[in-house]
DNA sequence: TCGGATCATATGCTATATGATTTTTCAATC
DNA sequence: GATTGAAAAATCATATAGCATATGATCCGA
């Protein structure tokens, strides 16, 4: 995200006409983090003309953000009636998604235990201390800053696995934003962060086989804990 | 408030409309076929205003179905640069590619097996027996034939595995619109064709187990044969 | 031949028009 | 009097045209 967003109210409609091309907005990211933050709530229409003016820009931007997002599956288009946001997965769609996950990240998790560069490994290595000995909150910031480190961490697996298209299939999935949403009023559990730094640990000591059964672990256990959160499917 | 009584019915839409409002025109399909035919030529400039102009829409639908492409990774945007098609994939590209295809598609083969309707069986027999007998040409159109029905073929597999979630993720790959812009001299191969029809009979008998090793035998072949094609990378 | 100025072209955006949809209003009926 | 249904108004999505700016190529001079 770039700047200027923590205000919604209006900005002044770029006068003189100096302005127009200053700063891009970003609008994919505000819209993202706005479906995120469960501002625009699941299911509810996103009124094109309303964020246009809120960001203080036209409506094409908007509308190619809007295309994108729907290609994450963060957005639906119906014809004429505009856009709305998904749903919030059902449990069926969770355990589709888990297993999704369950094909690729234990296979990645292994590879990255054998692949990694030793600047990968550090990066894995700090991304568990920053969060090995953090309080773990339960408002709503203390369990964004832990999604957001969660996707960090499976993110450098990821990238580290060497796999660009598995990486970004992985990544289209938004698994973590959809998390998110179902559990926004959640807290951080301590079992996550130990699944987290034993997948990490077999990494680290190039245990590939190892890694791949901690992740596989860890998507069961993350998978169980997220069900209870969703509607029937 | 308004009270407005008068104004009768007297404005029926009529004529006028037809002209400008006539057929919603797919810019993305006829995008993406022109990619796949090779009429956008790998690593080419789209110049938004001349397909607007071809097609007899504006810009706008353009640059929305452009938006769309790149997600599926068919064009990529540079800022005050347009769109670019992608290159062709490359040696390291396919590798990554068919790895992936590796970890989901004989699973959900196996799946298949499983848990396919009578008439997703019989969809996948219909396909196979449409090509068991067919011609085997080389020219152009053949061979589009041909890749259209390998395309139709693994999607059904995919449909039949009952995860959309993974199907999805099949699809944004587009690897068989990839495999046709590097292979679209070629021709159809009758080892394909019996590869096709080896994993069908595993389905249709409800072996999973076979069904998932005659999809990663079929995989690793069509991927040797693809890669020859293929810059090194 | 090389460097810099000039100009044509394309991009990204804004403003606006058009028509479909949704909401509101209001009268007629039960 | 409440409720239903239709008509009108308002709202909104989609599309179009046009403008300001960045880019890249051409041309000129040294």
């Amino acid at each position: 995200m770039v700047k200027s967003m923590s205000s919604p109210i209006a900005q002044p409609p770029t006068a003189g006409g100096m302005s127009s091309r200053m700063v891009a907005v970003d609008v994919y990211g505000y819209l993202a983090a706005a479906i995120l933050r469960n501002e625009i709530p699941p299911a509810s229409r996103v009124n094109i003309n309303a964020v246009a003016v809120s960001l203080g820009v036209s409506a094409t931007p908007v509308r190619e953000a809007l295309a994108r997002l729907e290609s994450d599956g963060l957005v639906t288009q119906l014809h004429l009636k505009g856009y709305r946001t998904t749903e919030l997965l059902n449990q069926r769609e969770i355990r589709e998604l888990w297993q999704f996950r369950m094909l690729i990240e234990p296979y990645s998790a292994g590879n990255a235990a054998t692949l990694a560069t030793p600047a990968q490994l550090e990066a894995l290595q700090h991304e568990i201390d920053s969060f090995a000995s953090a309080p773990v909150g339960s408002d709503f910031d203390s369990y964004q800053d832990f999604s957001a480190h969660d996707a960090r961490l499976h993110a450098l697996i990821l990238a580290a696995s060497g796999n660009d298209v598995i990486t970004r299939a992985f990544e289209r999935t938004h698994c973590h934003l959809h998390a998110f949403r179902l559990a926004y009023t959640g807290s951080a559990g301590r079992a996550t962060v130990d699944e987290h730094a034993a997948i990490v640990d077999h990494i680290v000591s190039r245990d590939t086989a190892g890694a791949g059964a901690a992740m596989m672990t860890h998507l069961a256990h993350s998978r169980d804990r997220l069900l209870p959160l969703a509607k029937q499917g």
